[in-house]
DNA sequence: AAACGATCCAACCGCACGAGC
DNA sequence: AGCTCGTGCGGTTGGATCGTT
């Protein structure tokens, strides 16, 4: 027998959330943390269902996302995944911890699959992925590399399930409050002179243990550990999270922000995993990732870089 | 300036799965 | 064993925005 749909009571409101609903969402969730979401809308008053609230969290109000374009980086990650897993969205967002499955979703149908038709038709001859048929992609250390067959697929395969956020679901939750913030001040602006909302404070990632590992086809862990790691990508990782750091909004700090972090020890402990050498392509995955990380202030997140602690 | 089509993306829908009773 | 509950996931929709004519 089926269950009942969540949403289909009377009362329940559905369409477009307001930037009141989304505080009283924030604010709920600061309190108790995600999860358990059917008691959400009882506990909170939103005449919404626990679905809605769940993805209005998930894909918008959850710290850490980062929104607008995505990078050329981002897009080859993004493209060989998908020809490995499909479209197993959420499984590819475990990658990129700072997008959601429905933002990929969304990019992907409605700029890379027209992107991969059209470059199909002009490189038919070509064995190289079409996407990067016009497509280089410089490293940091000067030179470029290109994604030209199919062991080069088959390696990146390999770097995604060594990726440095692989292992730490929970970066996607963690330090940036951009969206909270900017919701919050579009709030006060109309709704000025209210009070300010509580002082969003530290979430503990034990919040996100729920968060699932991706699997491939055959159900086979994606994630695995650092111990694949060099030095160098996590010195990468390291310096990203502290100019993070330096970097973070007034607006963050205002709302308390997201404790977290490395400590030396951690960090040292890190280090001494053992680190084959990277490949080209892998050195262009993490150097690029990176230093686009840097430049672009990607949100990188506090979580993200706590999570290696855990192992 | 207006009309129209294209594009974007937040949100919804329905299904699947595991846990608990 | 069968049911409900809670949640995750992928596909789809529709309103808002943008671009072009």
């Amino acid at each position: 027998m089926g269950r009942p749909p969540c949403c289909d009571k009377e009362g329940i409101k559905k369409g477009p959330w307001t930037p009141e609903e989304d505080i009283i969402l924030v604010s709920y969730i600061q309190e108790h943390g995600p999860g358990n979401w059917r008691s959400v809308p009882i506990n909170t008053g939103l005449m919404r269902c626990s679905k809605s609230c769940r993805l209005r969290w998930t894909n918008y109000l959850r710290p850490g996302i980062k929104r607008g374009n995505f990078t050329a980086h981002e897009e080859g990650i993004i493209v060989h995944l998908q020809s490995l897993l499909g479209n197993r969205w959420a499984a590819i967002a475990s990658y990129l911890p700072q997008r959601t499955d429905n933002d990929i979703k969304n990019y992907w149908n409605t700029h890379l699959k027209k992107k991969l038709a059209a470059a199909a038709n002009s490189t038919s001859s070509s064995n190289r992925h079409p996407i990067f048929a016009d497509a280089t992609f410089p490293s940091a250390a000067g030179g470029s590399y290109t994604v030209s067959s199919n062991s080069d697929v088959t390696q990146m395969a390999a770097i995604a399930r060594r990726s440095p956020f692989a292992d730490c679901p929970s970066s996607s939750y963690a330090s940036s409050m951009d969206n909270i913030s900017k919701l919050l001040d579009g709030f006060m602006k109309t709704n000025s002179p209210s009070p300010p909302p509580p002082p969003l404070q530290h979430y503990d990632s034990g919040y996100y243990d729920d968060v699932k590992p991706a699997v491939d086809v055959g159900g086979n862990p994606l994630l695995s550990s650092f111990d694949c790691m060099s030095g160098a990508d996590l010195d990468c990782c390291f310096d990203v999270h502290q100019q993070h750091q330096q970097q973070q909004p007034a607006s963050f700090m205002e709302y308390g922000g997201y404790g977290g972090g490395y400590g030396d020890e951690s960090k040292q402990q890190l280090m001494n995993q053992a680190a084959p050498p990277l490949s080209s392509i892998e050195k262009w995955l993490f150097d690029e990732a990176a230093a686009e990380q840097v430049a672009d202030l990607m949100d990188l997140s506090d979580g993200c870089c706590s999570v290696p602690m855990m192992f």
